[in-house]
DNA sequence: TAATATACATACAAGCATGTATGTAAGCAA
DNA sequence: TTGCTTACATACATGCTTGTATGTATATTA
């Protein structure tokens, strides 16, 4: 049964990177074995080492299939993009809804964050991918901000503090949010609130 | 050379629980093993046998050492204990700076507040740390609306917004900050400006 | 259609990590 | 001082994991 095409292997390898994601999940990135990962996607460690070249490469792989699009994404939704009318405020509180709403309905995105969050050491090889997410973090701030300069232009805001602050604010509560939405299994604490406690922190700010 | 007393005894353990700390910092939780702990503690497998039915022991006795004095100073620091004529929402700044203060110059802290944000995978046994995170921050909630209510009470607030709703929006402030100040090593990012960022928090809040 | 590359599966060797079992010297109580 | 316990060290058996080497059937290309 070892016939396979090109599409064939691409396949192999979606089915791999899904199963790691299960396993990471279930047994936490450490403990998961190239073993676990192949018996989980019904192959043999042989096809794991051919595709991947070991276990961190299998995380990169996973983590870039959700995080890469990501980025994009938030552009958008601030209303960086294209000319746009609307309250900034609104489009930053939006913005932030939006992706509690992504990880409410894209599973696969939840468990990677998850997997992330409380399931990851970054130590050794992962301690870079630290860098990077704090890099994602200095350009999002940006991103805020200027969305924050264009309400204090069109004088929308309550307090006189700077849009910069106010960025960092938002990016540290949000942050904060998503560690606890996530680490919030059974949602009785926070999930069920999160659009809630976004409109607060966005009202806070409204005049 | 096998003579210890019981002190030497106490000595031996607490000299076993830093060197988990240091190893854990080093390596990760999951990566670390009972034999590196001994190495770095100049004990073999047997002390730490001994003292500790394994890992997940150590780590927990690692985290009570720190965790369970940290819960009863933040009461005192909120001003829930005496009465007190200071302004709440000082009172929750300082709170706030007090605990950052605390990360600066506790390397003992520190060291611990890192292994659990970063270099430890909640899985297994260790799913339930979580749940006592939970909970802690619901206690914790509740101090902080507390103070909150008496900042309102004493008319010093600037928005209608609840005390509960501020209180949320100031946990999930604190905790996004923490993590932020643990994965920003270097302290370019984050630390260096942790007190003007609670300050700029506080401050939103002020009439 | 012959040669080569692809996409795996299987087998093997080596190193760890764990837990436990056993050894042992010193402390401590009667 | 005798006997038991404490506080470890040492030794052993077992079970993973990993990486790599090798096998093999199919696809692809010249």
């Amino acid at each position: 049964m070892v016939s396979k095409t090109k599409e064939d292997a691409e396949l192999t390898r979606n089915r791999i990177i899904a199963a790691a994601r299960a396993v990471f999940l279930a047994r936490g990135v450490s403990k998961s074995t190239l073993e676990h990962i192949a018996a989980e996607a019904n192959v043999t460690r042989g096809a794991v080492y051919w595709h991947f070249e070991n276990k961190t490469d299998i995380f990169h792989a996973m983590r870039e299939q959700v995080f890469l699009p990501l980025i994009d994404q938030m552009d958008d939704r601030l209303g960086l993009t294209i000319d746009n009318t609307e309250n900034p405020l609104t489009q930053i509180e939006n913005s932030l809804c939006h992706t509690i709403s992504e990880l409410n309905e894209n599973i696969e995105m939840r468990e990677i964050y998850e997997i992330m969050m409380i399931k990851c050491e970054y130590v050794g090889e992962f301690a870079m991918v630290l860098d990077q997410i704090l890099n994602n973090c200095s350009s999002l701030i940006e991103k805020i901000e200027i969305a924050y300069q264009r309400a204090q232009t069109q004088n929308l805001l309550a307090s006189m503090l700077s849009p910069h602050a106010l960025a960092l604010d938002t990016h540290l509560f949000f942050g904060g949010l998503l560690h606890m939405w996530i680490k919030d299994a059974d949602g009785s604490k926070f999930r069920h609130q999160a659009f809630d406690l976004i409109k607060t922190h966005i009202n806070l700010r409204r005049k």
